[in-house]
RNA sequence: GCGCCAAUAGCUCAGUAGGAUAGAGCAACUGCCUUCUAAGCAGUAGGCCGGGGGUUCGAAUCCCUCUUGGCGUGCCA
């Protein structure tokens, strides 16, 4: 509805343009172009046109003077204004008329849980990659956060009318591979020859998850394995341990809420020749040299701050030829956009990849556009517990784990916590996210709509149910709280479309919060129970409409909405 | 050195496709439950939006510069 009203009012102004032309009171120029905002502070209306100010340029008019000549032009006949004002240096305000408020209701009413739903999709096909964890360990806290980041803007892009495909890119090949099957080597010899007598790699992984990986495998096959030559074990370790890690990724992140519709296994580029091909076109291209028995991209001719290894002196390819072929490879599947989201710690990569993937002899090479990638960087997350630091190593095996995290916080608290701020740094106490209080934003909404629950439980016992817009009088709703709640009820399609558009899924939370405390506003202020009938079936509608929409936004953020709490 | 991200109330942070007096939560102080959930509401107090320039009708928001902090800059991913 609110689009509805700025297009209203866009045309209000044009037409009263067009009357002034005609009249010889404003020169003759293009159709006026300005903004039509939700001011801050609404006193002075619901509306502001900045058109006045936009034109004076153009107008050689003091923007002041415009307004007052399109005001005498205006007609809000028919329209869901009832006045309008000029203020300011040259705004012209709009108040609403409750025919609009009403009108609100009624769009929540027919849309039911697909109310905010918007088509600036089109049904395009985007793919959102997200989390894509070394499958060498267990899920960090970062992982946490672009969890919930991916999931969250995949179900906004689905609202907005895009059609989602989430993906998680397992790196089960290379080099980390490599480590992870000697680590776990390690620690299974030092079970049978002891710790002393059989010495760890430098740059192995020092987690527990490792000893314990060793053990599973040494209680399932017995010392036997320690006889194999050493890449026959080698092998037999990682053919054991990659499944079980990903069995267990897929088996926390299922408790997290979040699913896949693919795990894509970078191993499979290696298997069908897409990489091979890949590096062969980027040859052919002559996008490449040789220098130190390694083949290197050109990359700094892309706009790249330094070259990259595309395949290593020992024969094998680099994590950056096995970005470039699964970057290609989406595009090869048709997909409209593909969006990453990375951490911060790997931005400086980011950032060479995105160059690498949009510079136009590559997209040439492949014949792809390279305009429908989108790379967002998430920040880093600093996690606290009681003002200190919490060091977060995957190396020396300290991380804090996804599933360690949920186990102290809920996944209500934690879905929320994470998706609560835009693109920054995140600073995450623990001892402050376990507190269930106030303190807590996401048990302020929550309890919002068990409030809402509540109250109609306690109307239906006295044989009142939440009417349909045609048996009440939505005109009645004039307080200003309830006038408060419509205006934010109304906000949540144009949300849905900037988050969409600036994929930013914090603003549902921002959304919500702000839905939850004008609900609690009108509820303190306005009684249902006991009122006249027609106040309450008017009232109870509102809070019904409330209670669906913080359902709406709740399942957006995969987060429950309790009906008691 | 170079690159990216940041700096806003005591604390944690909103606010950036330029817009009217810069907001919220927490902490502090004052009030509101015999009546639909007080996990709530109302109010008071708290600010040279890191410093300095510039762009224009108008800047927390855009540009330049300086200061401080986080991260990155591997034939790891």
């Amino acid at each position: 509805m609110i689009d509805k009203a700025k297009k209203q009012i866009d045309k209000l102004i044009n037409n009263a343009y067009n009357k002034a032309q005609s009249s010889g009171e404003l020169p003759e120029g293009e159709a006026l172009s300005g903004a039509v905002e939700i001011p801050r502070d609404t006193s002075h209306g619901d509306y502001a046109s900045t058109h006045a100010m936009a034109a004076a340029k153009t107008l050689r008019l003091p923007p002041r003077k415009i307004a007052e000549i399109l005001c005498e032009h205006i007609d809000l006949d028919g329209s869901f204004f009832t006045s309008f004002s000029i203020a300011g240096p040259g705004y012209i305000n709009f108040v609403l008329s409750d025919k609009w408020y009403g009108e609100v209701i009624r769009e929540v009413e027919a849309m039911g849980g697909d109310y905010g739903s918007v088509d600036i999709g089109q049904g395009r096909r985007v793919m959102v990659e997200f989390v894509s964890a070394n499958p060498t360990g267990p899920m960090t806290i970062g992982n946490a956060r672009g969890g919930v980041l991916g999931d969250t803007l995949s179900a906004i892009l689905e609202r907005a009318g895009y059609n989602v495909w989430r993906e998680f890119l397992v790196n089960d090949a290379g080099n980390q591979i490599e480590i992870f099957g000697r680590s776990i080597n390690a620690r299974y010899m030092q079970l049978i020859v002891g710790e002393e007598n059989f010495e760890f790699p430098d740059d192995g992984y020092h987690g527990d998850d490792i000893r314990e990986l060793a053990q599973l495998i040494r209680d399932a096959e017995g010392d036997k394995l320690k006889d194999l030559p050493e890449d026959e074990r080698l092998q037999k370790f990682t053919e054991f341990a990659l499944p079980y890690n990903i069995a267990l990724m897929k088996e926390h992140l299922e408790r997290y809420r979040i699913r896949f519709d693919r795990w894509f296994h970078e191993s499979s580029l290696h298997e069908n020749g897409y990489i091979d091909e890949t590096v062969k076109l980027l040859k052919q291209a002559g996008l490449t040299y040789e220098k130190d028995g390694a083949l290197w991209l050109k990359n700094t001719e892309l706009g790249a701050d330094k070259d990259e290894v595309l395949v290593r002196s020992n024969g094998f390819y680099g994590y950056f030829a096995v970005d470039i072929a699964y970057h290609r490879e989406k595009l090869d599947r048709g997909f409209d956009k593909a969006i990453d989201i990375w951490g911060a710690d790997h931005h400086g990569h980011a950032i060479r990849l995105i160059t690498t993937m949009t510079a136009p002899q590559l997209c040439t090479a492949f014949g792809i556009d390279g305009e429908k990638y989108h790379f967002l960087i998430m920040q880093m997350v600093r996690l606290t517990r009681d003002g200190e630091t919490i060091k977060v190593s995957k190396r020396t095996g300290k991380a804090m784990s996804l599933n360690d995290l949920l186990d102290e916080i809920s996944v209500d608290a934690c879905r929320f916590f994470f998706n609560a701020r835009p693109d920054s740094h995140l600073n995450f106490d623990l001892g402050l996210a376990v507190r269930q209080d106030s303190e807590n934003p996401v048990y302020y909404v929550q309890y919002a709509h068990a409030r809402i629950c509540s109250l109609i439980d306690a109307l239906s016992a006295e044989g009142f149910s939440a009417p349909i817009c045609a048996d009440i009088d939505t005109g009645i709703l004039s307080h200003e709280s309830e006038i408060d709640l419509i205006k934010q009820i109304a906000l949540l399609p144009e949300e849905i479309t900037i988050a969409a558009r600036d994929y930013d899924p914090s603003r549902i939370n921002k959304y919500v919060i702000e839905l939850a405390a004008r609900f609690h506003r009108f509820y303190t202020a306005c009684r249902i129970k006991g009122e006249a009938q027609d106040v309450l079936l008017a009232r109870l509608k509102l809070a019904d409409t409330t209670r669906a929409v913080i359902k709406n936004c709740l399942d957006l953020l995969g987060v429950t909405a309790p009906e008691k709490m």
